[in-house]
DNA sequence: TCGAAAAATGACCGATGGGTCATCTTCTGC
DNA sequence: GCAGAAGATGACCCATCGGTCATTTTTCGA
């Protein structure tokens, strides 16, 4: 997608290794999340260390590419859903495929939360995926599936809530994340006892400049 | 608490340095997290830092005397109210104070998932809770609040997804936390259109030992 | 085929952070 | 108020990790 295409003038070795390092640090931060030593990913992808900062300057760079892939991908998911007969239907199998995502890749959980507020790329296909969810919402609410009260961007902070919960048992139990997704879906459906407390998180400015959300460690 | 109460037979400068260091640590964690270094701890505390160790042999050991206290903290929450006279009242004012408790402590969060699953004492606050949510779950059943295919333990991680939920913004809207909260809440509610995926998650074995949930990074 | 540019290499650097230990300080029982 | 033990100190050790760079290897157009 967007990161892993190669820029253009590459040699072939160069090229070649490019795809080698994507490869190598989608496997290894999807295991190991974006802890991981560039090193290790180093060896996984059969490369000297030197290798890797020529291709991403920072470790951050490199994370962030992979990272972008995949909200490219959910995002693409949920283009196609948007399409889908039954709107509700819909949105359930879009936040089923993010938090099984989730579940299999430990970075992308992190990557939203941790570095990568104010890194562009990151930002800018969070943003994408964010209007996705939007429109999924919507048209589950036009059906009458989902509350009116919630916004798309509700949907995807709720996304991270469902893996996280089930998070510490994911070694024991790998997929029972379906069971919160089962009980926040509840929780969306219908008009509840009262209203949401609170205005929903709105994460642009009037400008259209993103607000800063989260400082680095 | 449990890992607070100074133990005997120290002598009157150790007793103080171990309070200093156990309010240096609370703070300290409450505000970086488990990624806070021993340094930080050691000048927060205004002693050396071979002092911290001679108290906590390891970093973990420390780590974990917060987060027990925390746990337990919790726990007298739970407890007292599990006495109230409106039960899913009672649960959801549990939940509130877990998650509000979350958002004011970085640590608590993290310790949940992260080395601790292999730590006695943790294990042992954690069992506590857990035993304490399954009580006012049940309460909040027994009252048809809540659906009853709902454990303790659900509850318990749940707190957990809710905090995450809402951490990406926390610096930005620090209480967005109480819309999700209410959205789950909400999920917990009535029967729902069908019942819950998956069996509950169960920590106990038949002999009563506890199953291996994570491995450490 | 050859030579220059592009790329790969891996030893090296500096910062960080957990943990140790010889030495100095402080407490406490007598 | 003294002696010896308990405790505090901070310099030090070592492993890790992100990042750099002089040197060597590979590519590729002419």
């Amino acid at each position: 997608m967007s990161a892993a295409s190669e820029p253009p003038g590459l040699r072939a070795d160069a090229a070649r290794n490019r795809r080698l390092l994507l490869d190598a640090a989608a496997t290894v931060f999807a295991e190991h999340g974006t802890q991981a030593s560039i090193a290790q990913i180093a060896q996984q992808a059969g490369v000297a260390k030197g290798t890797v900062f020529r291709h991403f300057p920072t470790k951050d760079d490199l994370v962030a590419a992979i990272v972008c892939d995949q909200l490219d991908h959910l995002a693409a998911v949920g283009t196609r859903l948007s399409e889908a007969a039954d709107p509700t239907a819909a949105l359930f199998e879009f936040m089923t495929t993010a938090v099984d995502l989730q579940s299999r890749d430990r970075s992308l959980c992190q990557a939203s939360a941790e570095v990568f507020a104010d890194n562009r790329a990151v930002q800018a296909a969070a943003d994408r995926l964010t209007e996705i969810a939007e429109v999924l919402t919507g048209r589950a609410q036009t059906q009458k599936g989902i509350r009116d009260d919630v916004t798309g961007q509700d949907v995807i902070l709720l996304l991270r809530g469902i893996y996280q919960a089930a998070a510490p048992l994911s070694d024991h139990q790998p997929t029972l994340w379906r069971r919160y997704l089962a009980v926040v879906f509840e929780g969306l459906r219908s008009p509840g006892t009262q209203p949401l407390p609170l205005p929903a998180p709105d994460l642009f400015r009037s400008s259209g400049t993103r607000v800063e959300q989260h400082r680095a460690p």
